[in-house]
DNA sequence: GGCATTAATATTGTATTCAGTTGTCTTTCT
DNA sequence: AGAAAGACAACTGAATACAATATTAATGCC
Protein backbone atom coordinates (compact mmCIF):
# COMPACT_ATOMS: atom_id res chain seq x y z
CA UNK A 1 0.00 0.00 0.00
CA UNK A 2 1.07 3.31 -1.22
CA UNK A 3 1.51 6.08 1.87
CA UNK A 4 1.02 9.69 1.41
CA UNK A 5 3.65 11.79 0.12
CA UNK A 6 4.00 15.87 0.40
CA UNK A 7 4.44 16.31 -3.27
CA UNK A 8 1.91 14.22 -4.22
CA UNK A 9 -0.55 17.18 -3.20
CA UNK A 10 -0.91 20.40 -4.51
CA UNK A 11 0.95 23.31 -2.63
CA UNK A 12 -0.88 23.95 -0.01
CA UNK A 13 -0.59 27.51 -0.90
CA UNK A 14 -0.04 29.23 2.68
CA UNK A 15 -2.51 31.66 2.21
CA UNK A 16 -3.11 33.52 5.69
CA UNK A 17 -5.67 32.35 7.47
CA UNK A 18 -6.91 35.88 7.51
CA UNK A 19 -10.48 37.24 7.49
CA UNK A 20 -12.74 36.17 9.82
CA UNK A 21 -15.05 36.95 6.85
CA UNK A 22 -13.46 34.30 4.80
CA UNK A 23 -15.48 31.33 6.15
CA UNK A 24 -13.24 28.31 6.44
CA UNK A 25 -13.18 26.55 2.92
CA UNK A 26 -10.27 24.90 4.24
CA UNK A 27 -11.99 21.50 3.89
CA UNK A 28 -12.81 22.14 -0.17
CA UNK A 29 -9.31 22.75 0.08
CA UNK A 30 -8.62 19.51 1.59
CA UNK A 31 -10.95 18.02 -0.45
CA UNK A 32 -9.93 19.44 -3.84
CA UNK A 33 -6.13 18.55 -3.30
CA UNK A 34 -7.07 15.21 -2.84
CA UNK A 35 -9.69 15.07 -5.64
CA UNK A 36 -6.92 16.48 -8.15
CA UNK A 37 -4.17 14.82 -7.02
CA UNK A 38 -6.42 11.44 -8.10
CA UNK A 39 -7.51 12.61 -11.00
CA UNK A 40 -3.70 13.00 -12.17
CA UNK A 41 -3.12 9.74 -10.71
CA UNK A 42 -0.74 11.53 -8.56
CA UNK A 43 -2.50 9.23 -5.66
CA UNK A 44 -2.72 5.59 -6.15
CA UNK A 45 -5.39 3.85 -5.55
CA UNK A 46 -4.79 2.42 -2.11
CA UNK A 47 -2.92 5.12 -0.88
CA UNK A 48 -3.76 5.36 3.17
CA UNK A 49 -4.44 8.71 3.79
CA UNK A 50 -3.83 9.78 7.37
CA UNK A 51 -5.87 12.57 9.38
CA UNK A 52 -2.34 14.06 11.12
CA UNK A 53 -0.86 14.17 8.20
CA UNK A 54 -3.44 16.75 6.60
CA UNK A 55 -3.62 18.51 9.95
CA UNK A 56 0.20 19.44 9.52
CA UNK A 57 -0.24 19.87 5.73
CA UNK A 58 -3.09 22.60 6.33
CA UNK A 59 -2.75 23.46 9.74
CA UNK A 60 -6.34 22.72 11.02
CA UNK A 61 -7.71 20.37 13.37
CA UNK A 62 -9.05 17.02 12.53
CA UNK A 63 -12.42 17.90 13.11
CA UNK A 64 -12.00 19.75 9.65
CA UNK A 65 -9.29 16.97 7.96
CA UNK A 66 -12.28 14.21 8.93
CA UNK A 67 -15.05 16.70 7.08
CA UNK A 68 -13.06 16.58 3.64
CA UNK A 69 -12.55 12.93 3.89
CA UNK A 70 -16.13 11.58 4.38
CA UNK A 71 -17.27 13.88 1.28
CA UNK A 72 -14.90 12.34 -0.39
CA UNK A 73 -15.81 8.69 0.78
CA UNK A 74 -19.36 9.79 -0.39
CA UNK A 75 -18.14 10.62 -3.38
CA UNK A 76 -16.34 7.09 -3.88
CA UNK A 77 -12.74 8.49 -4.38
CA UNK A 78 -11.60 7.52 -1.23
CA UNK A 79 -13.13 4.36 1.27
CA UNK A 80 -13.21 4.84 5.00
CA UNK A 81 -13.13 1.77 6.73
CA UNK A 82 -14.41 1.73 10.80
CA UNK A 83 -10.86 1.69 12.78
CA UNK A 84 -8.89 2.22 10.05
CA UNK A 85 -9.28 5.55 8.71
CA UNK A 86 -9.36 6.55 4.82
CA UNK A 87 -7.22 5.04 1.84
CA UNK A 88 -7.65 6.11 -1.88
CA UNK A 89 -10.75 3.94 -3.30
CA UNK A 90 -9.55 0.83 -5.49
CA UNK A 91 -12.66 -0.34 -7.49
CA UNK A 92 -13.13 -4.13 -8.49
CA UNK A 93 -13.64 -4.80 -11.71
CA UNK A 94 -17.68 -5.90 -10.39
CA UNK A 95 -17.67 -1.84 -9.36
CA UNK A 96 -15.91 -1.16 -12.77
CA UNK A 97 -18.51 -2.92 -14.67
CA UNK A 98 -21.42 -0.97 -13.11
CA UNK A 99 -19.66 2.15 -12.90
CA UNK A 100 -19.39 2.16 -16.90
CA UNK A 101 -22.31 0.70 -17.46
CA UNK A 102 -23.72 3.83 -14.87
CA UNK A 103 -21.94 6.01 -17.04
CA UNK A 104 -23.32 5.03 -20.31
CA UNK A 105 -26.24 5.67 -19.40
CA UNK A 106 -25.83 9.41 -17.65
CA UNK A 107 -24.15 10.06 -20.59
CA UNK A 108 -26.61 9.17 -22.77
CA UNK A 109 -28.69 11.71 -21.09
CA UNK A 110 -26.26 14.47 -21.23
CA UNK A 111 -26.28 14.38 -24.67
CA UNK A 112 -29.71 15.27 -26.22
CA UNK A 113 -29.06 18.43 -23.57
CA UNK A 114 -26.10 19.40 -24.80
CA UNK A 115 -27.27 19.05 -28.24
CA UNK A 116 -29.63 21.15 -27.69
CA UNK A 117 -27.57 24.17 -25.86
CA UNK A 118 -24.63 23.93 -28.17
CA UNK A 119 -23.65 26.95 -30.09
CA UNK A 120 -20.67 27.77 -31.91
CA UNK A 121 -18.40 29.23 -28.63
CA UNK A 122 -19.24 26.53 -26.61
CA UNK A 123 -18.37 24.04 -29.75
CA UNK A 124 -15.42 26.06 -29.82
CA UNK A 125 -14.67 24.98 -25.91
CA UNK A 126 -14.79 21.41 -26.30
CA UNK A 127 -12.71 21.89 -29.54
CA UNK A 128 -10.24 23.98 -27.57
CA UNK A 129 -10.26 21.01 -24.65
CA UNK A 130 -9.94 18.17 -27.38
CA UNK A 131 -7.05 20.16 -28.86
CA UNK A 132 -5.12 20.33 -25.44
CA UNK A 133 -5.75 16.58 -24.98
CA UNK A 134 -3.55 15.64 -28.40
CA UNK A 135 -1.21 17.77 -27.42
CA UNK A 136 -0.59 16.15 -24.22
CA UNK A 137 -0.69 12.71 -25.68
CA UNK A 138 1.89 13.70 -28.09
CA UNK A 139 3.76 15.50 -25.63
CA UNK A 140 3.83 11.94 -23.83
CA UNK A 141 2.12 13.36 -20.35
CA UNK A 142 0.06 10.33 -19.69
CA UNK A 143 -1.54 11.94 -16.44
CA UNK A 144 -2.40 15.20 -18.18
CA UNK A 145 -3.63 13.30 -20.94
CA UNK A 146 -6.07 11.21 -19.25
CA UNK A 147 -7.27 14.06 -16.61
CA UNK A 148 -8.33 15.93 -20.18
CA UNK A 149 -9.72 13.20 -21.31
CA UNK A 150 -11.92 13.36 -18.11
CA UNK A 151 -12.62 17.17 -18.95
CA UNK A 152 -14.16 17.01 -22.49
CA UNK A 153 -16.85 15.00 -20.71
CA UNK A 154 -17.41 17.28 -18.22
CA UNK A 155 -17.63 19.92 -20.30
CA UNK A 156 -20.08 17.75 -22.14
CA UNK A 157 -22.13 18.27 -18.88
CA UNK A 158 -21.61 21.53 -18.25
CA UNK A 159 -22.73 22.65 -21.31
CA UNK A 160 -25.97 20.20 -20.72
CA UNK A 161 -26.87 22.97 -18.01
CA UNK A 162 -28.33 19.87 -15.89
CA UNK A 163 -26.59 20.30 -12.24
CA UNK A 164 -27.75 16.83 -11.11
CA UNK A 165 -26.18 15.19 -14.61
CA UNK A 166 -23.42 17.05 -14.10
CA UNK A 167 -22.60 16.30 -10.12
CA UNK A 168 -23.02 12.73 -11.23
CA UNK A 169 -20.91 12.24 -13.97
CA UNK A 170 -18.17 14.31 -12.13
CA UNK A 171 -18.28 11.48 -9.50
CA UNK A 172 -18.43 8.69 -12.56
CA UNK A 173 -15.47 10.53 -14.46
CA UNK A 174 -13.21 10.99 -11.05
CA UNK A 175 -13.86 6.81 -10.42
CA UNK A 176 -12.87 6.24 -13.96
CA UNK A 177 -9.12 7.70 -13.18
CA UNK A 178 -9.00 5.58 -10.53
CA UNK A 179 -10.19 2.51 -12.59
CA UNK A 180 -7.58 3.27 -15.51
CA UNK A 181 -4.86 3.57 -13.14
CA UNK A 182 -5.83 0.51 -11.92
CA UNK A 183 -6.62 -1.62 -15.05
CA UNK A 184 -5.31 -0.40 -17.89
CA UNK A 185 -2.64 -2.37 -19.81
CA UNK A 186 0.37 -0.30 -20.18
CA UNK A 187 0.68 -1.21 -23.62
CA UNK A 188 -2.58 0.14 -24.95
CA UNK A 189 -2.30 4.17 -24.06
CA UNK A 190 -1.81 4.82 -27.70
CA UNK A 191 -5.68 4.59 -28.56
CA UNK A 192 -8.76 6.69 -29.47
CA UNK A 193 -7.27 10.17 -29.11
CA UNK A 194 -9.41 11.43 -32.33
CA UNK A 195 -12.75 9.96 -30.89
CA UNK A 196 -13.41 13.23 -29.01
CA UNK A 197 -12.95 15.44 -32.33
CA UNK A 198 -15.47 13.00 -34.19
CA UNK A 199 -17.86 13.45 -31.36
CA UNK A 200 -17.63 17.16 -31.42
CA UNK A 201 -18.50 17.26 -34.90
CA UNK A 202 -22.02 14.97 -34.51
CA UNK A 203 -22.63 17.36 -31.46
CA UNK A 204 -22.29 20.33 -33.95
CA UNK A 205 -24.20 18.81 -36.50
CA UNK A 206 -27.01 18.28 -33.79
CA UNK A 207 -27.63 15.09 -35.09
CA UNK A 208 -28.91 13.51 -30.96
CA UNK A 209 -29.00 9.74 -32.50
CA UNK A 210 -26.09 9.47 -34.20
CA UNK A 211 -24.16 11.19 -31.33
CA UNK A 212 -25.79 8.92 -28.71
CA UNK A 213 -24.48 5.71 -30.45
CA UNK A 214 -20.71 7.12 -30.83
CA UNK A 215 -20.81 8.32 -27.36
CA UNK A 216 -22.06 4.26 -26.73
CA UNK A 217 -19.30 3.23 -29.16
CA UNK A 218 -17.02 5.48 -27.47
CA UNK A 219 -17.12 4.48 -23.75
CA UNK A 220 -17.80 0.65 -24.56
CA UNK A 221 -14.32 1.13 -26.19
CA UNK A 222 -12.55 2.35 -23.36
CA UNK A 223 -14.27 0.02 -21.10
CA UNK A 224 -13.01 -2.80 -23.73
CA UNK A 225 -9.16 -1.37 -22.80
CA UNK A 226 -8.88 -2.62 -19.34
CA UNK A 227 -7.85 -5.54 -17.65
CA UNK A 228 -10.67 -6.60 -15.93
CA UNK A 229 -10.44 -10.56 -15.71
CA UNK A 230 -10.48 -10.36 -12.60
CA UNK A 231 -7.73 -12.64 -12.10
CA UNK A 232 -4.94 -10.46 -11.48
CA UNK A 233 -4.20 -11.66 -8.07
CA UNK A 234 -5.36 -14.92 -8.92
CA UNK A 235 -2.66 -15.88 -11.35
CA UNK A 236 -0.12 -14.41 -9.32
CA UNK A 237 -1.17 -16.70 -6.66
CA UNK A 238 -1.14 -19.35 -9.20
CA UNK A 239 2.23 -18.67 -9.91
CA UNK A 240 3.64 -18.30 -6.71
CA UNK A 241 2.02 -21.64 -5.37
CA UNK A 242 3.55 -23.37 -8.38
CA UNK A 243 6.97 -22.10 -8.07
CA UNK A 244 6.72 -23.35 -4.11
CA UNK B 1 -40.45 28.15 8.60
CA UNK B 2 -42.19 25.36 10.57
CA UNK B 3 -39.74 23.89 13.82
CA UNK B 4 -39.26 20.90 14.68
CA UNK B 5 -41.29 18.22 16.69
CA UNK B 6 -40.76 15.31 18.12
CA UNK B 7 -43.30 13.60 16.83
CA UNK B 8 -42.36 14.02 13.37
CA UNK B 9 -39.56 12.05 14.16
CA UNK B 10 -40.45 8.60 15.27
CA UNK B 11 -41.93 5.50 13.53
CA UNK B 12 -39.13 3.60 12.57
CA UNK B 13 -40.96 1.49 10.37
CA UNK B 14 -39.71 2.03 6.96
CA UNK B 15 -36.78 0.44 5.32
CA UNK B 16 -33.46 2.19 5.44
CA UNK B 17 -33.12 2.81 1.91
CA UNK B 18 -29.55 5.32 1.75
CA UNK B 19 -27.46 3.01 4.44
CA UNK B 20 -24.06 3.20 3.85
CA UNK B 21 -20.77 1.82 5.44
CA UNK B 22 -19.04 3.84 7.58
CA UNK B 23 -21.67 5.56 9.14
CA UNK B 24 -22.64 4.55 13.23
CA UNK B 25 -25.54 3.14 14.51
CA UNK B 26 -26.15 6.07 15.81
CA UNK B 27 -25.40 8.04 12.52
CA UNK B 28 -27.54 5.85 10.99
CA UNK B 29 -30.78 5.85 13.35
CA UNK B 30 -30.70 9.98 12.98
CA UNK B 31 -30.31 9.93 9.21
CA UNK B 32 -32.69 7.22 8.79
CA UNK B 33 -35.56 8.97 10.99
CA UNK B 34 -34.65 12.26 9.10
CA UNK B 35 -35.17 10.75 6.06
CA UNK B 36 -37.66 8.78 6.84
CA UNK B 37 -39.51 11.88 8.12
CA UNK B 38 -39.17 14.10 5.10
CA UNK B 39 -40.10 10.75 2.62
CA UNK B 40 -43.33 10.28 4.45
CA UNK B 41 -43.57 14.14 4.73
CA UNK B 42 -43.86 14.71 8.46
CA UNK B 43 -40.91 17.11 8.21
CA UNK B 44 -42.32 19.65 5.70
CA UNK B 45 -39.49 21.85 3.30
CA UNK B 46 -38.07 24.57 5.11
CA UNK B 47 -37.99 22.98 8.94
CA UNK B 48 -34.98 23.99 10.86
CA UNK B 49 -33.36 21.12 12.14
CA UNK B 50 -31.10 22.43 15.17
CA UNK B 51 -28.02 20.22 16.09
CA UNK B 52 -28.51 20.43 20.22
CA UNK B 53 -32.26 18.98 19.55
CA UNK B 54 -31.02 15.93 17.84
CA UNK B 55 -28.52 15.21 20.58
CA UNK B 56 -31.48 15.46 23.20
CA UNK B 57 -33.33 13.06 21.18
CA UNK B 58 -30.59 10.39 20.60
CA UNK B 59 -28.17 10.84 23.70
CA UNK B 60 -25.20 11.52 21.56
CA UNK B 61 -22.72 14.59 20.95
CA UNK B 62 -22.92 17.28 18.33
CA UNK B 63 -19.81 15.31 16.50
CA UNK B 64 -22.52 12.54 15.64
CA UNK B 65 -25.28 14.73 14.86
CA UNK B 66 -23.44 16.91 12.88
CA UNK B 67 -22.04 13.84 10.92
CA UNK B 68 -25.67 13.11 9.67
CA UNK B 69 -26.42 16.22 8.58
CA UNK B 70 -24.14 16.15 6.25
CA UNK B 71 -24.78 13.33 5.04
CA UNK B 72 -28.45 14.83 4.35
CA UNK B 73 -27.12 17.87 2.96
CA UNK B 74 -24.91 15.14 0.55
CA UNK B 75 -28.19 13.56 -0.42
CA UNK B 76 -30.05 17.17 -0.84
CA UNK B 77 -32.44 16.11 1.53
CA UNK B 78 -31.60 18.99 4.14
CA UNK B 79 -29.33 22.00 3.04
CA UNK B 80 -26.88 23.74 5.47
CA UNK B 81 -25.83 27.22 5.15
CA UNK B 82 -22.59 28.26 7.11
CA UNK B 83 -23.47 29.36 10.50
CA UNK B 84 -26.98 28.96 9.77
CA UNK B 85 -27.29 25.24 10.43
CA UNK B 86 -29.46 22.47 8.03
CA UNK B 87 -32.66 23.05 7.58
CA UNK B 88 -35.08 20.92 5.34
CA UNK B 89 -34.27 21.02 1.45
CA UNK B 90 -37.22 23.02 -0.14
CA UNK B 91 -36.20 22.45 -4.28
CA UNK B 92 -36.71 25.77 -6.25
CA UNK B 93 -38.67 25.23 -9.76
CA UNK B 94 -35.69 25.34 -11.99
CA UNK B 95 -33.97 22.81 -9.57
CA UNK B 96 -37.46 20.61 -9.98
CA UNK B 97 -36.67 20.46 -13.74
CA UNK B 98 -33.12 19.13 -13.35
CA UNK B 99 -34.37 16.63 -11.04
CA UNK B 100 -37.29 15.46 -13.20
CA UNK B 101 -34.79 15.50 -16.37
CA UNK B 102 -31.93 13.24 -14.62
CA UNK B 103 -34.63 11.08 -13.47
CA UNK B 104 -36.04 10.20 -16.59
CA UNK B 105 -32.48 9.69 -17.79
CA UNK B 106 -31.60 7.14 -15.02
CA UNK B 107 -34.91 5.57 -15.32
CA UNK B 108 -33.98 4.88 -18.98
CA UNK B 109 -30.62 3.42 -17.99
CA UNK B 110 -32.28 1.35 -15.36
CA UNK B 111 -35.12 -0.16 -17.30
CA UNK B 112 -32.76 -2.07 -19.79
CA UNK B 113 -31.23 -3.61 -17.07
CA UNK B 114 -34.04 -4.36 -14.92
CA UNK B 115 -35.94 -6.29 -18.09
CA UNK B 116 -33.18 -8.17 -19.04
CA UNK B 117 -32.93 -9.74 -15.12
CA UNK B 118 -36.83 -9.53 -14.72
CA UNK B 119 -37.78 -13.17 -14.02
CA UNK B 120 -41.50 -14.08 -12.20
CA UNK B 121 -40.54 -13.86 -8.71
CA UNK B 122 -39.16 -10.14 -9.11
CA UNK B 123 -42.33 -9.47 -11.00
CA UNK B 124 -44.28 -10.39 -8.40
CA UNK B 125 -42.57 -8.37 -5.87
CA UNK B 126 -43.14 -5.29 -8.36
CA UNK B 127 -47.26 -6.72 -8.26
CA UNK B 128 -46.88 -6.32 -4.82
CA UNK B 129 -46.00 -3.36 -4.40
CA UNK B 130 -47.98 -1.96 -6.92
CA UNK B 131 -50.93 -3.44 -5.19
CA UNK B 132 -49.83 -1.88 -1.59
CA UNK B 133 -50.19 1.59 -3.51
CA UNK B 134 -53.51 0.75 -4.58
CA UNK B 135 -54.29 0.47 -0.60
CA UNK B 136 -52.92 3.46 0.53
CA UNK B 137 -54.77 5.17 -2.30
CA UNK B 138 -57.65 3.63 -1.69
CA UNK B 139 -57.68 4.24 2.21
CA UNK B 140 -56.68 8.08 1.72
CA UNK B 141 -53.52 7.61 3.43
CA UNK B 142 -51.73 10.05 0.95
CA UNK B 143 -48.47 10.27 2.77
CA UNK B 144 -48.01 6.33 2.83
CA UNK B 145 -49.20 6.21 -1.23
CA UNK B 146 -46.30 8.44 -2.40
CA UNK B 147 -43.70 6.57 -0.07
CA UNK B 148 -44.81 3.41 -1.88
CA UNK B 149 -44.68 5.04 -5.55
CA UNK B 150 -41.29 5.65 -4.66
CA UNK B 151 -40.53 2.10 -3.34
CA UNK B 152 -42.21 1.07 -6.65
CA UNK B 153 -38.87 2.75 -8.44
CA UNK B 154 -36.21 2.04 -6.22
CA UNK B 155 -37.31 -1.86 -6.44
CA UNK B 156 -37.13 -1.53 -9.67
CA UNK B 157 -33.54 0.13 -9.45
CA UNK B 158 -32.38 -2.85 -7.17
CA UNK B 159 -34.14 -5.07 -9.93
CA UNK B 160 -31.21 -3.37 -12.28
CA UNK B 161 -28.82 -5.11 -10.42
CA UNK B 162 -26.07 -1.81 -11.09
CA UNK B 163 -25.41 -0.47 -7.32
CA UNK B 164 -24.50 3.22 -8.70
CA UNK B 165 -27.73 4.16 -10.91
CA UNK B 166 -29.25 2.83 -7.80
CA UNK B 167 -27.81 5.16 -5.52
CA UNK B 168 -28.58 7.95 -7.75
CA UNK B 169 -32.11 6.96 -8.20
CA UNK B 170 -32.34 6.78 -4.50
CA UNK B 171 -31.64 10.56 -4.49
CA UNK B 172 -33.70 11.43 -7.47
CA UNK B 173 -36.60 9.32 -5.91
CA UNK B 174 -36.39 11.02 -2.34
CA UNK B 175 -36.00 14.60 -3.44
CA UNK B 176 -39.24 14.27 -5.53
CA UNK B 177 -40.87 13.34 -2.24
CA UNK B 178 -39.76 17.06 -1.33
CA UNK B 179 -40.89 18.05 -4.39
CA UNK B 180 -44.11 16.67 -4.62
CA UNK B 181 -45.01 17.67 -0.95
CA UNK B 182 -43.91 21.47 -2.33
CA UNK B 183 -45.61 21.59 -5.21
CA UNK B 184 -48.57 19.03 -6.00
CA UNK B 185 -51.75 20.48 -6.32
CA UNK B 186 -53.87 19.05 -3.46
CA UNK B 187 -56.66 18.64 -5.54
CA UNK B 188 -55.05 17.02 -8.63
CA UNK B 189 -53.86 13.56 -6.05
CA UNK B 190 -56.20 11.31 -7.26
CA UNK B 191 -54.39 10.20 -10.94
CA UNK B 192 -52.41 7.37 -12.64
CA UNK B 193 -52.74 5.22 -9.59
CA UNK B 194 -52.60 2.20 -12.06
CA UNK B 195 -49.73 3.13 -14.24
CA UNK B 196 -47.42 1.13 -12.44
CA UNK B 197 -49.61 -1.44 -13.37
CA UNK B 198 -49.57 -1.16 -17.19
CA UNK B 199 -45.77 -0.51 -16.56
CA UNK B 200 -44.95 -4.19 -14.62
CA UNK B 201 -47.15 -5.75 -17.72
CA UNK B 202 -44.40 -4.32 -20.62
CA UNK B 203 -41.72 -5.23 -18.30
CA UNK B 204 -42.82 -8.82 -18.01
CA UNK B 205 -43.39 -8.68 -21.95
CA UNK B 206 -39.89 -7.94 -22.40
CA UNK B 207 -40.08 -5.08 -24.44
CA UNK B 208 -37.48 -2.85 -23.71
CA UNK B 209 -38.80 0.12 -26.39
CA UNK B 210 -42.05 0.37 -24.83
CA UNK B 211 -41.09 0.17 -21.74
CA UNK B 212 -38.80 2.84 -22.39
CA UNK B 213 -41.30 5.49 -23.77
CA UNK B 214 -44.10 4.27 -21.13
CA UNK B 215 -41.78 5.29 -18.12
CA UNK B 216 -41.04 8.40 -20.01
CA UNK B 217 -44.39 9.29 -20.12
CA UNK B 218 -44.91 8.63 -16.60
CA UNK B 219 -42.51 10.32 -15.62
CA UNK B 220 -43.85 13.10 -17.54
CA UNK B 221 -47.11 13.37 -16.35
CA UNK B 222 -46.01 13.70 -12.67
CA UNK B 223 -44.04 16.24 -13.22
CA UNK B 224 -46.87 18.03 -15.41
CA UNK B 225 -48.73 17.91 -12.59
CA UNK B 226 -46.53 19.87 -10.41
CA UNK B 227 -47.30 23.56 -10.13
CA UNK B 228 -44.18 25.24 -11.04
CA UNK B 229 -45.41 28.47 -11.86
CA UNK B 230 -42.76 30.12 -9.94
CA UNK B 231 -45.75 32.38 -8.83
CA UNK B 232 -46.51 30.47 -5.46
CA UNK B 233 -45.05 33.79 -3.31
CA UNK B 234 -45.88 35.67 -5.81
CA UNK B 235 -49.44 35.17 -6.07
CA UNK B 236 -49.33 35.00 -2.22
CA UNK B 237 -47.62 38.67 -2.08
CA UNK B 238 -50.33 40.14 -4.53
CA UNK B 239 -53.21 39.00 -2.63
CA UNK B 240 -51.61 40.18 0.47
CA UNK B 241 -51.02 43.44 -0.73
CA UNK B 242 -54.99 43.56 -2.65
CA UNK B 243 -56.44 43.10 0.76
CA UNK B 244 -53.96 45.81 2.41
C1' DG C 1 -46.46 53.27 18.79
C1' DG C 2 -42.59 52.50 15.52
C1' DC C 3 -37.84 52.05 14.70
C1' DA C 4 -32.96 51.81 15.39
C1' DT C 5 -29.41 50.26 18.52
C1' DT C 6 -27.52 47.44 21.93
C1' DA C 7 -27.40 43.65 25.17
C1' DA C 8 -28.49 38.78 25.93
C1' DT C 9 -29.19 34.33 24.31
C1' DA C 10 -28.93 30.61 21.18
C1' DT C 11 -26.61 28.15 17.64
C1' DT C 12 -22.99 26.90 14.83
C1' DG C 13 -17.70 26.36 13.73
C1' DT C 14 -13.42 24.64 15.23
C1' DA C 15 -9.98 22.90 18.37
C1' DT C 16 -8.74 19.99 21.95
C1' DT C 17 -9.12 16.13 25.01
C1' DC C 18 -10.10 11.54 26.33
C1' DA C 19 -11.15 6.80 25.21
C1' DG C 20 -11.03 2.71 22.44
C1' DT C 21 -8.93 0.06 18.66
C1' DT C 22 -5.40 -1.72 15.75
C1' DG C 23 -0.90 -2.81 14.33
C1' DT C 24 3.84 -3.51 15.57
C1' DC C 25 7.62 -4.63 18.22
C1' DT C 26 9.73 -6.68 21.99
C1' DT C 27 10.08 -10.16 25.36
C1' DT C 28 9.73 -14.65 26.95
C1' DC C 29 9.12 -19.42 26.90
C1' DT C 30 9.48 -23.83 24.69
C1' DA D 1 15.06 -20.27 16.28
C1' DG D 2 10.21 -19.77 16.25
C1' DA D 3 5.75 -18.89 18.20
C1' DA D 4 2.83 -16.77 21.58
C1' DA D 5 1.90 -13.19 24.76
C1' DG D 6 2.20 -8.77 26.27
C1' DA D 7 3.61 -3.84 26.02
C1' DC D 8 3.91 0.15 23.35
C1' DA D 9 2.92 3.42 19.72
C1' DA D 10 -0.05 5.20 16.24
C1' DC D 11 -4.36 6.08 14.84
C1' DT D 12 -9.29 6.70 14.79
C1' DG D 13 -13.96 7.54 17.32
C1' DA D 14 -16.47 10.44 20.13
C1' DA D 15 -17.31 14.01 23.63
C1' DT D 16 -16.28 18.26 25.48
C1' DA D 17 -14.62 22.99 25.56
C1' DC D 18 -13.96 27.26 23.54
C1' DA D 19 -14.63 30.87 19.88
C1' DA D 20 -17.32 33.08 16.33
C1' DT D 21 -21.61 34.19 14.49
C1' DA D 22 -26.52 34.75 14.21
C1' DT D 23 -30.94 35.44 16.36
C1' DT D 24 -33.80 37.29 19.65
C1' DA D 25 -35.01 40.42 23.40
C1' DA D 26 -34.64 44.79 25.47
C1' DT D 27 -33.81 49.47 25.68
C1' DG D 28 -33.77 54.20 24.30
C1' DC D 29 -35.13 57.59 21.16
C1' DC D 30 -38.09 60.07 18.02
Amino acid sequence: MTSLSVSMLDSPSYAPVLTKRGLSDVDKKIYDSVFNAVMNQRLPPGTKLTEAHFCELFNVSRTIVRKALQRLAYDHIVVIKPNHGATVASPTPQETREIFTARRGVEAAIMPLAIARANKAQIAVLRKLAKDEHAAFESGDRANWISLGGAFHIALAELAGNSVLQRFLNELVSRCSLIIALYELPGNVACSHDEHDRLIDVIASKNVGQALKMMEQHLLAIEEKLNLNDEKEKINLAEILGLA
